[in-house]
DNA sequence: AAGAAGGCCGTAAACCTTTACAGTTTTTGC
DNA sequence: GCAAAAACTGTAAAGGTTTACGGCCTTCTT
């Protein structure tokens, strides 16, 4: 194995000399770097990285904790964090929690810990007290991309809000009866959001004056088969079945267009449906959505986080953001359309 | 920082008798052994994971690298890989190649060569022979999912058998004029599944003397979107629409399914379409399918190489399979019937 | 031309663990 | 009860890097 030694010796300079010169610190002449990266270059070497973490207490590395990994929202954001993190030099260590009980406190307890990683993103969690307690007590940043952590900096759009610009986009389209489709609790994420997706819902009809029956609430969990099934309940009551629908999710969205047309409901001619994520399929069934960006979602974080550990300033490091609320796009598409329906 | 030495002081024995005990080795009194695990708990010990690197040679980390996360096949396999590595032990390093040009070469030659990992999992890539012979030279263990890789262990299911299945199911349904929609170049793999898929399909009509036309194959991009494109295209001419399509993915079949209600077909009454792959959203669309078990390949490759890592022995080594063909199932559901089509 | 300043460079300590080896205690067999 | 064997334990080296510190050599100033 070829070490620092061996490409002191090749290029006639001490071990210390090869380390400032291969990390790019001053205090080394021009010709003595290029005699350092030839010597290295020839003999294949690269540094040990746990020697460097040892020695130095960083490691470059990034640990990301998810809850499910095959599920779009995450795998979307996962690859925004994974290039994110690549060009910036960082290496990433993936925590999947879909593992089971038990699984969550050994990631925590065991392997996050063990200065293995510089900085913990977490994406849809919501940290326990002695989670968090844990990793503030290491000096170790933290990120939730996906819901506000007390005490620690966090990104997420605001899916009250959400909830709100896409019922009101049904509502300026001249529609009265709105249905929606919202997460179950089963379903829920550590963060709620499908109940403020739904709070904001509510507020918008409230805001409209608009009547709101139970009948127009329905829950599935966030999948199309879900959503189809909720929709084709919704609307194949006629005594009472809405002539809009907010899903909470897109992929609910596919299901409740597909729903419609199953029931020869024509969308949006007869049904007006919007979802809510910004999946890719949604270009596809012309769903209308608000679109929150995931995969940038993802890459902010991981900057963010990087930007943390890169400042080594305390003053630099108070003006990087606390709090950040993602913006979303109303994306309107052709699954939405002006109430035609006669009284 | 609490390290070893305050445990071994807290226990009363030497830093030697803490590692043996707190690592399960024996050669330890039980009573050592207990008062270490007692002050280990107590000081909320756990070993620096560089040192213990440096130290052994190991990481207890295995590399993962894909050429993408945010598509289905890709975090499937990724979900179950994370799944059997935490309950071994091991961490993964997550690689993810989507970045663009440059990104690859840095992946192998800065990140998974700086003895970070034990080994290294690839999935759907083709290694080049210089990127397969640092892997060697350092004697890591190499596992490929997706793929045979030359010189080095792998495991993928029969692409061209799976092909030919999924058409041998049409053929067995009286079907004489079956289209493919496979995949095109610009989609292709690393290891040119969608070519294998395609001689599969051509072997089983040439095996059963059934006619092939040009016109009955189309390519697409492995999405529903490109799916839906292709079919539309096949099955709107009617001078020589098929009776039965067989696509390369499951997302093409449901482009598939799509295309052929908006066309007024009916599946399976007018048109049968067989897919490849298990996507979850089968079941849903009511696709037959060749599924081909994406999480657990990639469970039974995290398994694989972690066995590797562990036998010590020679003699047990040589026992661990080279090769494996992971086995698939044919799944019928609603969409592949009885062909009904008039001559 | 001498002194000062500052850029280069090398030595060696530090990072934290595992483990070979040697030394000590306990157990076992007779 | 004794010798031999086995089990346990401690010391110290090794693993590969970074970096503080001190010394040397240039170069510039006056």
């Amino acid at each position: 194995m070829v070490g620092i030694i061996e490409v002191a010796q090749r290029a006639g300079v001490s071990t210390a000399t090869v380390s400032r010169a291969l990390n790019g610190k001053s205090h080394v002449s021009a010709r003595a770097r290029e005699r350092v990266l030839k010597a290295a270059q020839e003999l294949g070497y690269v540094a040990s990285s746990s020697a460097y973490t040892l020695a130095t207490g960083r490691s470059r590395n990034i640990g990301v904790v998810l809850p499910f990994i095959d599920r779009w929202f995450f795998s979307a954001v996962l690859e925004g964090v994974v290039n994110a993190l690549v060009s910036r030099g960082y290496d990433i260590t993936l925590y999947s929690l879909s593992g089971g009980i038990g699984h969550r406190e050994r990631v925590f307890e065991d392997l996050v810990l063990r200065k293995r990683v510089d900085g913990v993103l977490t994406v849809a969690l919501k940290l326990s007290d002695r989670e968090l307690e844990k990793l503030t007590a290491l000096k170790k940043p933290i990120v939730g991309i996906g819901g506000p952590i007390p005490g620690a900096r966090s990104l997420s759009i605001d899916d009250e809000g959400a909830g709100r610009l896409a019922t009101q986009h049904l509502i300026s389209l001249g529609h009265t009866e709105i249905g929606m489709i919202a997460g179950n609790p089963a379903s829920e994420m550590d963060f709620h959001q499908p109940y403020l997706r739904k709070t904001g819902y509510q507020e918008a009809l409230l805001d409209a004056n608009l009547d709101f029956k139970p009948q127009w609430m329905a829950e599935a969990d966030f999948t199309v088969g879900g959503g189809y099934y909720a929709a084709k309940q919704m609307l194949g009551d006629p005594r009472h079945n809405p002539s809009a629908i907010f899903c909470a999710s897109d992929e609910m969205g596919f299901g409740a267009i597909q729903a419609a047309r199953d029931l020869g409901l024509r969308v949006p001619q007869d049904i007006s449906v919007i979802g809510l994520d910004g999946h890719p399929l949604g270009q596809f069934y012309g769903l209308s959505t608000i679109n929150q960006k995931t995969r940038e979602q993802g890459e902010h974080g991981a900057n963010w986080i990087v930007d943390i550990l890169e400042s080594d300033d305390e003053r630099e490091l108070s003006n990087i953001e606390q709090l950040n609320t993602w913006p979303i796009d109303l994306e309107v598409r052709s699954s939405t359309a002006k109430r035609a329906r006669e009284e």
